[in-house]
DNA sequence: AATGAATGAGTTTTCATTCAT
DNA sequence: CATGAATGAAAACTCATTCAT
């Protein structure tokens, strides 16, 4: 998960190709976004990126490891030196949504093309870092089980398994704009829908 | 969502054709599932493929259009003649899991390659159904807050689309079997989060 | 070092594939032998090969396979039941000559791209053949000086590394035709001075 | 076979250079060798290469005319002034097999790539050269049968051709080092196979 | 002297599809 | 129904070379 790698020496020219094959890969998926396409984005030949990059997954994996940093930056920070359960999730669900929208292909890419990620071994991470997710999510249900906070049937898991997948959403949503909500209604409305569900109070 | 075509006559061979290379589309996608493999799958060579279907996207036509079929006769039935809109909920999510168990690769087609065939004017028919299962979710959210059921500050669409994607999930853990859920206690699981969230009772 | 391969169904096309691109790597080499030209000395496009093959490499996998099956075959043939050092050694430069005859392409590859080869793990069987031909050269050698035909201050592994690659020559040969000397010649030429140098007798 | 030309200023970087190169050639051959992996051995970029070359190929081209000037030297000192063929032989080899190991890299690349080089008009010397090298031992091989000293059945092209690529060899085994032979073991064998063969005195 | 960026022509490979047999 | 052979268009990648700075 480190971020500086000996073959890939940063500068300001690369580190721009990377958005813009980023972009790309956030509209249409990893596998379906041509090296000739992200080349004609950036005005140049497509033998030419190779003068930056060696492979195209090389781009990708750039990108991939930038977010997962991220993300898991996120939760250790929401779970260090705090013991509410409650407050902890909060934390997770409002850094990875800001996480996530600073990373959106990323996320796309792992959406559509996570079979042919995590089948490569240069991409062991992805699955490292999952692990890591769910378990900072489990750790935190199980815990506020304990503490009353949560209902006691709950399957810590299961709910994690349900959970992940909503969490991604939202961001996916910036291209679907006009439909006039902010990450910030987004992330109240799951948070509502997590900890209370739909139904009115009195009932 | 006429299911006869032309070019399709149906036939027990042909049937067989549609399973494996289904089976194949769940597990790698539409785009990344060669001919080839379909045809290896079916122990002949590819080119004979082409005495059954005219087409890869033929294929993958099958496969959607039988999906959204059922999943859409599930909707409607759960709508019809059936006014507590938290009952109409319980009956969608039911089915709509029951059918996608039975659909399991036009899920992982819709997830992976929407783009691709939202794009085809022959998956027109995509757009038009999921237009139907988002206003019947809306419908049924609206009428249960009027009728003082659910949470009279929820958006309808937001919650609509944050649990779309939800539905979607639990099919794809046919895969990592093991896990020990049965169909029904995810539904159970997901029926719960949906109507009440985490948080314990008295809390 | 198996002839059978299951990826690798045999047909006459596909020998004659073979044959062609052969004849190509023992003109130019292996590296300077683009699949492109291989396609055109078959009269179809370049594409089209890799409904035979998966590989360029793989079509020369195939050919130096059958090489070293058949080299190694005479080594072992001659080396068998035969007691006398010299007569081993005749029999193997005879068979090996033969045998480089008949895969003239599988020498120049070697003689040109031996470190592109022998570098891959997929062609380690290379390594291992060079081996037991080695080993075969210097047990006669050894074998020949323990009996008293050879010079007792003969350095066997030294004189195998100088005679090894002159057994690879005549074949090369082939090419520079008109120089007016049959295999037997050039065989019989190569014995003579292994066994007995260019000196006169008398002197 | 002139040294200087136009676009060569010598210097100590271009030296260097030129060595860095002619490692990399010794060891993957020249075509197999990029510009920027000279470049990587002489830590600067590949583009920069230029500022000191015009091509690739005049590097090559460098390396294998002093290789031969040093060659052709050795040639033309032994059989100046010298009447023994046998002694001319010896001084030969012993002058080759010197000269070879100071142009390791040269060799290799002929060995590997002389297709390509001699096909190219640039590169004609090459053939120039080697038919001296062919004519010197042709002549020396006559005289030696004339005077009685070789086997009057030998014939001189034939035995040429059988030996000049063993002078080659020793150079190789420069990097299988360990082995534990000197060069002079190597020459002091090669001529005593030559001169003697293997057979033991008596036989 | 060297960088940093790019070219352009070529390479191997992929894959849906066609079609005579 | 299926084979066996091919197409053709596009994909990812390679590499010697150029050139403004």
């Amino acid at each position: 998960m480190t971020t500086t790698k000996k073959a890939a020496p940063p500068s300001e020219r690369r580190a721009h190709l990377i958005r813009l094959a980023a972009d790309l890969f956030a509209e249409k998926g990893f596998r379906a976004t041509t090296v000739r396409e992200i080349a004609d984005a950036a005005g140049i030949l497509s033998g030419s990126l190779y003068h930056h990059f060696d492979s195209k997954e090389s781009i990708g994996d750039e990108i991939l490891r930038e977010f997962l940093d991220d993300v898991l930056g996120g939760y250790r920070a929401a779970a260090a030196g705090e013991d509410d359960p409650r407050v902890v999730i909060e934390r997770i669900v409002r850094s990875s949504t800001a996480a996530l929208s600073r990373h959106r292909a990323a996320l796309t890419m792992l959406q559509n093309d996570w079979a042919y990620f995590s089948a490569q071994k240069r991409f062991a991470y992805l699955r490292t870092a999952m692990k890591e997710i769910e378990q900072t999510w489990v750790d935190q249900l199980e815990r506020g089980k304990q503490l009353g906070q949560f209902r006691a049937d709950l399957d810590a898991r299961l709910i994690y398994r349900l959970l992940r997948d909503i969490l991604w959403i939202p961001t996916s949503w910036k291209q679907a704009r006009g439909k006039g909500w902010s990450t910030d209604e987004i992330v109240d409305g799951l948070l509502r829908l997590l900890f209370d569900g739909i139904t009115a109070p009195g009932q």
